[in-house]
DNA sequence: TGCTAAACGAGACGGTACGTCAGGTCTTGAT
DNA sequence: ATCAAGACCTGACGTACCGTCTCGTTTAGCA
């Protein structure tokens, strides 16, 4: 007899090895309770909340069933991020540059005021300890955008609207880093106005005419 | 009998109601080998092994006396991290602004790239779950870095080193949150390199000849 | 889908609702090794070495687990005691009624002289904190044996061996609590002379020819 | 310098070398403080509550100084058991021996029934565990209270009152054995109407007139 | 009257054990 | 082969008392 082997969702940490052909198949009703369980925790009791046993009660599932589907916490958590988030927050590559960037880091800045700050908030927090989670992040959430953004900016540096000599690389880091910064701090509020100032701030440089423009302006 | 209460250390989340007058006093021994015998476990083995049954075994000291002193195990990383990170990280207030600001950046990402790095980066983790290390972190190591950065900052507008209607948190949010960012996610490295660039392109900013200055400079 | 929920010791203050249909069912390995880890440690080491943690650890199990079986420390020498020593010491119902009883006390002594004396005085002794320790004492030791010893005495009664205006069971405290009174008390030895005289004692009375004896025989 | 080294209550397991003349002298008012506390505890809450933590507080008083009196817990409660409860139940030597008897196993059981029955039963059950309990206990209790009654049981005998041919000490342990069985056990009320039906079957016998009387009557 | 030494309250100290919780794995019978 | 249920071992949690100790403070008798 032939099996099919369909891999689902190749690169993440998800286990997905979905055989076909043989026993009971995997029930995504019970995939889908323990993400929406997981995610109600997250969302209503925070990270602490957030056990394996808890997601198990609230999805009526046994815990092994979970480790069926997912190896971490994390996994399923990601999961759930990606599935809820990783829509809104495109480009709309309509207008100059600047404006798409801006118009995109609000859409960000958005997200992450609401439950998915949480969520972020949390891989980040996890990442710290477990490499599977860091991985996870960082393969299937900033690498991703990152590559769209380098994108637009590419294009603002071909049509001359932006500087031609930039390292895109640390553009991204400060247009982006100071969102996950005040994000993760929560010294300040992130709303619509912080980023048209550090949109702004960081397009039209911080320097008055006083200073020496020869000093550190890379060539 | 008039008894005299000194507060030791106000404003943290360590306990510290020393009561002058009754009781054997706290073992300054016990809790210094508690702060080290914490930072060792950190340094060494990372956070996963920092427990408190290990800080107690390795400090030889009674989980007990650990509780007596600090209510959380992240009020005492945070209190070695203090201890031994703060003074490195000062600024020269000695050349132009420009110039003051990169130097004391690389040595925060020099800091961030070697022991306290790890030590920061647990802790803004924990912050994500726990109000009082969120508070102990905000209070006690992102305010007051700030208060010193604006200090420099408002100097460069007083001298017209820097333009003169800028949010000086925002600004403080594009030089700082990168670093932070990169620290946390990982995805590039954080060297002197990096910061050279993110301190020119933040300085002078990204646009070029190109752009509609008009447009989102703020008055 | 309907359960069936089986009761398997109902009175006892073991942990019992065992469910067929689900689970994994309670290893009776891991039930015995404890039952045998506590009583080995309280025979070679005292009741103040019956620890928790050392029966888990003698035993090759995690607390949990003796937790999950019984509630109490108590529960489980109970169980144990109840286990190897209610055997030991039933009645022939083969002689009269008065050899019956002294055989049968002089192998309770028998008993009580030795280990299980050290469990049944460690269950008293933690009856008198532990109202669930008196409960199992009581009904799953004391009153088997009262039973069984009432139809002894009964038999007497009726076969006119005994007096017929007798209240049973102040007749078996007369027999029985002097044997647990030396067992708890340890004032003098609990060996086969001391039964001997005290069948005779109490069988025959204290009593001279010198008394009076119309007063306080009771009608 | 001589010093006159005054031993209080020399057989106890108090501490007693109280020495005149240097230092402060212990506070009368703290002991009794403490043996308040502690029977107040014992009374209202039970052995479990008699913590000497909880001694301590109770008392106003340092655990130190609890320590600086007596060594062990169980001292403490022994004296206070002693204190209240020695004087109550003596006999009236005043009838016939086994009137004074009956007389003295009632108050006996009147003052195991209330509060004194709580101690008695803790101070048994700790020296199941402590040999200095036992041994406190055994001493300054029960071979005490013997003494005395053997000489009541020594004149039943001498004057033809009581049979000639007796153990005494298994007498006393028919006579009281079964008292402290039931306060121990409390499988039935230790109440004036066991007391008499106990006085009435041992002191009168079992037997019957259908018995062989040769058997076992010994000489 | 002032000295001295022990007792005092307070409470911190190193320990041991407690009872609970979560993690990740394994074992049932049923689907 | 997967499912729900739930037992299993591991290891850490935070707490409660233990008996000892170190403080600064009485407090009595001796000098």
């Amino acid at each position: 007899m032939d099996r099919i082997c369909i891999v689902i969702q190749a690169k993440t940490t998800r286990k997905v090895v979905q055989t076909l052909g043989a026993g009971r198949p995997r029930s995504t009703v019970a995939h889908q309770a323990i993400l929406n369980a997981a995610g109600e925790l997250l969302d209503k009791h925070g990270f602490r909340a957030v056990t394996m046993e808890a997601i198990a009660a609230r999805a009526g599932v046994s815990k092994a069933t979970i480790y069926r589907h997912w190896h971490n916490k994390a996994a399923i958590i990601t999961e759930r991020f990606l599935q809820q988030t990783a829509s809104t927050i495109g480009f709309l590559h309509s207008g100059p540059v600047s404006e798409d960037l801006r118009l995109q880091m609000r859409a960000l800045a958005r997200a992450f005021s609401g439950k998915s700050g949480r969520v972020i908030a949390a891989l980040v927090a996890e990442a710290q300890d477990d490499p599977t989670v860091a991985d996870a992040l960082l393969n299937h959430w900033i690498l991703i955008r990152r590559e769209d953004t380098r994108r637009v900016l590419q294009r603002g540096m071909d049509q001359g609207e932006l500087r031609a000599n930039l390292d895109l690389n640390v553009v991204m880091d400060a247009l982006y880093g100071p969102i996950y910064y005040r994000m993760l701090v929560r010294h300040l509020p992130l709303n619509d106005d912080f980023i048209d100032h550090l949109a702004d701030h960081v397009l039209n440089g911080l320097l008055g005419g006083a200073h020496h423009p020869s000093i550190h302006l890379m060539d």
